[in-house]
DNA sequence: TTGAAAGCGCTAACAA
DNA sequence: TTGTTAGCGCTTTCAA
């Protein structure tokens, strides 16, 4: 059986409050007593018990991140800045991945409210069907009222509770994106979106068609992706007939899908066809040709939704922590050829 | 404040124990009293107490998964095995990710000791640095003492240290895979190894000279990577310039680079140099030309694995569990051009 | 089938 | 500067 504090109190031969106080380095202890207790603590290899702190303290050393999918670099890179964050301030982050199933997420969710994690981190887009938000509203009600410090990435609040939200500008940098298309002389565009009832499917397919409107460019044939690279393939294998000069993909991954079926089917990128992405990942400079996307800063994003959760950083005001995106022109998007 | 056990008590008009037992069902409670109980739940929002039910029972619902990096494939789909098989069980996996960081590596066992954890998977090949080794002996040590399972995925047991040991073929995979390519005419091949120091850079690149050797075919050149995609581009552009007809990676992730990097210099693959990988990670059939590698069971792996750490599972006998490697032979390994 | 009560290991007043 | 002590919320004998 592991020590606890008071065989270490016994073996220095002072009390476990003592201890306690040489542990958390709160109170003053004096060099000598602190010298003996730390000889005690090596010799016993303790090591402290986290629930039994936790259920004392009513506060643990947890906080928790919900992602779709770590193997997702969206995600993944999310989940190292937030986790990155966590273990400055000495907290574990524990990454939870729900494979993109609603109820998974519930399930995250209340598990890490029973662990009294410290905070919570919601990532990327969410489902936008009511009775699942008004699910998550209602966990993340009781969250905050036990004092559990929630936090979007990504992702608006449920209607009706009030957190900060770490607010990545996918629709405006959608809208300037596709207006870069129309301007480099696309008319007819084809738009492979994420999943349907994802906010962050809706907020970039939304700025997608704010920039046809605003050019008077007619509507883009739009086909539904799930976000991974194996759906950008194929969907572009389903628009290969459909005399388009340039494809949208709702993001990075899709585009680099996209792309691979292209270039199986002999279709130049950019000279026939040309691509767009979005998030700008690492992989979109690493392709041939370099990916033309948006930035958006996940890392800094995330980092700051790892300090809230850690309470590192208390947000006070307006809880809209609006991150802007950045257009990145590179060489998959090109003049169309003409004909 | 949340809702405790006594005020669901108070509420249902029965003691805490009975309370307990409901929630438990370890123990006979009369219909009647277990409605009154799960209605007083409902009404009170009443979520346990993670921390205060480890505590008493000693044993948490968490287990723990170390990993070198969520974002590598590799690593991502041993994690959602992991956790796959947790959540199976109702437990909490927590992935920490180390970033290849031997001391960070240790700081998260520990945190994870702390907290009590059930059960911890220990993934990837491990640094071979002997003080590192003993340190992490050290405290598996403890943690087996104090009841935790502890469980390999995919590198060995320190010395001294008897656990369960879910063991890759890497050997006997990278050593068919280099008979193969020998098979195929090759003479003059360069290797693109791991990490120096790390246990399946190691075990892969003997599986490698055994082929070598059994075949009669000098020694290759080496160079090490870390195996990300970046360092087998990078190793590719500094191999270009060395006549060999083919090169092998330690993985498919540095294949991947070596492809992109021979293609920026306008090299064919697999006319000019044939290229192989090892994992077959899902991106192996996406790319052009579909690549040649070594087939890892890492989900299969890493669900027993998990099994054993959430206890759902009881190893007995050998510790060693053994998963077969599967050469995959595709399109990027081919007969080398006459000259 | 149920309740009373003794902890689990720690923290944090409160005293000294 | 240090010790004493009362919980934190739950599980689990032991009795009834």
């Amino acid at each position: 059986m592991a020590a606890t504090l008071a065989d270490v109190a016994a073996r220095a031969g002072v009390s476990t409050a003592t201890v306690s106080r040489v542990l958390n380095g709160n109170y003053p202890v004096s060099a000598l007593t602190r010298e003996r207790v730390h000889r005690a603590l090596g010799e016993l290899d303790y090591v402290v018990n986290g629930p039994a702190r936790a259920l004392a303290a009513a506060t643990s050393e947890v906080i928790g991140v919900i992602v779709n999918d770590v193997s997702d670099p969206f995600f993944s890179i999310q989940a190292s800045g937030t986790q990155w964050e966590a273990a400055s301030a000495d907290l574990l982050a524990v990454i939870c991945n729900t494979a993109g199933s609603p109820s998974d997420e519930l399930k995250y969710i209340s598990m890490l409210l029973r662990q009294r994690v410290r905070g919570v981190v919601l990532t990327g887009g969410s489902r936008e069907e009511p009775e699942h938000l008004q699910a998550i509203a209602k966990l993340i009600s009781q969250a905050i009222a036990a004092g559990t410090a929630v936090v979007m990435c990504g992702r608006p609040a449920p209607p009706g509770v009030d957190v900060p939200c770490v607010a990545f500008d996918n629709e405006g940098g959608s809208r300037a994106l596709t207006k870069h298309v129309i301007t480099m002389g696309h008319r007819r565009i084809a738009y492979v979106a994420g999943p349907p009832g994802n906010s962050t499917t809706t907020a970039r397919l939304a700025g997608h068609r704010q920039a046809l409107a605003e050019q008077g460019v007619p509507d883009s044939v739009v086909v539904h992706g799930d976000f991974s690279r194996a759906s950008g393939f194929n969907a572009a294998m389903d628009l290969i007939e459909s005399d388009v000069t340039a494809i949208v993909a709702g993001n990075d991954l899709m585009a680099l899908g996209v792309i691979a079926a292209l270039r199986q089917r002999g279709i130049r990128v950019p000279e026939d066809i040309s691509v767009a992405g979005f998030d700008d990942l690492p992989a979109a400079v690493d392709v041939v040709p370099a990916l033309t996307t948006v930035r958006l800063p996940l890392d800094k994003g995330a980092r700051r939704a790892g300090r809230i959760a850690s309470g590192v950083e208390t947000v006070t005001g307006p809880t809209r922590l609006w991150m802007p995106a950045e257009l990145m022109v590179r060489e998959s998007v090109a003049v169309p050829a003409a004909r």
